[in-house]
DNA sequence: ACCTGAACACCGTTCAAGT
DNA sequence: ACCTGAACACCGTTCAAGT
């Protein structure tokens, strides 16, 4: 078999091509795929060669992650309406986890410092003040939006992708079957309707719950405390 | 060397004993503690006498989570006030992150199926009927405060266990030194404030807008949409 | 931030054999 | 849901040597 490789020439490599090449790795064969051994057969070169470019597998996921918010903060503009802003911003996240399940499962929340996060950071601060958000009120309640926003979307990745990957995903039917159902009544009660929520609007009802409190908030406190 | 060890006698083993040897594993050496071999070595068995009673990894990451389920449900008692309650939940979920922070960030927001998982959805959704959710609502409103409060507790788990396992924690210094910093004059303003934000007082936070949107909400629209 | 191949320590899992 | 030891396939990482 034509097992031997062509020789990668001298700085051909590089690590956007790395990080492009685990993406879709990902994106095709689930969250098992990336390995050094898998990565080096899709770029035609040794395993070992990544090193050059990445200082360990978790430096590459920090890639991986960079790259992603670039993808989600692709073409974003701020507008006049901080509110619309932080829900473009909201579903732009959530649309990166349910492309790139497996990638955001990995690399989703964790920290890049790159500086597509920062503009990010900057945008969420920018609407929030202009919500009328000042000092540590803006800094809580960036933290509070960055917490649903990330968290939501990456549990939501995690979800998709070991759908792919693997076991079973018909996990509530065996929980709603204990020995004594009427111990657990509430439980009991809406099985049926647990089994059928949808995360996406879970997802909106949560960004809507705490965007009308930060409407709220603005409103009812605008001299602090 | 004193390495050959006295062999285990027919059924002293236990899924029990297992569980609790990884948990203190895991809360004295951090995420990366659980392993076969360490696991073996606490137990003084061999690292294969685990496939006795679990199945694979995964399945003891199982049976570690209804651990965890358990302890943070210890005597428990559901009370009149429903909201109070949906508060006591949370809380206990947070301090079992933050006392087993390792065994949370691997364990927690895996489906367990368990009974204690079951106890806990039963008082979520016996708080939300108290607060006069019914039917679809009730079970929108209890996978929303559940991504939250799991979200939440995992995520700050990951945090705390990164900091005993891995790398530095000053991650926000160098973000917030980009080459032009006056393109992201938002983040730039509260760059100071940013690294004091205390954890407890988002998840706090995050968890008052939500009971708070649940009160305002059933006030608001008793009849439906 | 050069690329490769061999080697190392480790990890989850299997299985025949022991008690 | 019995326990052990040897073995297997795999994985991240290192390093001397090649271009």
């Amino acid at each position: 078999m034509a097992e031997s490789r062509s020789r990668r020439k001298r700085g051909s490599l590089s690590a956007e091509e790395i990080v492009a090449a685990a993406l879709s790795l990902l994106d095709r064969e689930g969250e098992s795929a990336l390995t050094f051994a898998r990565l080096g057969q899709e770029l035609s070169a040794s395993p070992t060669a990544v090193y050059r470019h990445f200082a360990s597998r978790a430096d590459l996921v920090v890639g991986l992650a960079d790259h992603l918010d670039e993808l989600s903060l692709d073409d974003y503009e701020p507008s006049d309406d901080w509110r619309a802003d932080l829900v473009d911003l909201a579903w732009r996240a959530w649309r990166t986890a349910v492309n790139h399940p497996a990638a955001a499962a990995e690399a989703m929340g964790v920290i890049t410092n790159g500086i597509h996060e920062l503009r990010a950071v900057d945008a969420v601060l920018r609407a929030l003040h202009q919500a009328g958000l000042r000092g540590r009120e803006a800094v809580v309640h960036y933290q509070v939006y960055t917490n649903l926003v990330l968290g939501s979307a990456q549990s939501h990745a995690m979800h998709l992708a070991r759908v792919v990957d693997g076991a079973a995903d018909d996990a509530w039917v065996q929980i709603y079957t204990p020995r004594d159902p009427s111990q657990y009544p509430y439980a009991e009660a809406v099985k049926a309707e647990l089994r059928l929520v949808d995360p996406e609007e879970v997802f909106g009802r949560q960004l809507d719950i705490l965007l009308s409190a930060i409407t709220a908030g603005v409103a009812a406190a605008p001299a602090g405390a």
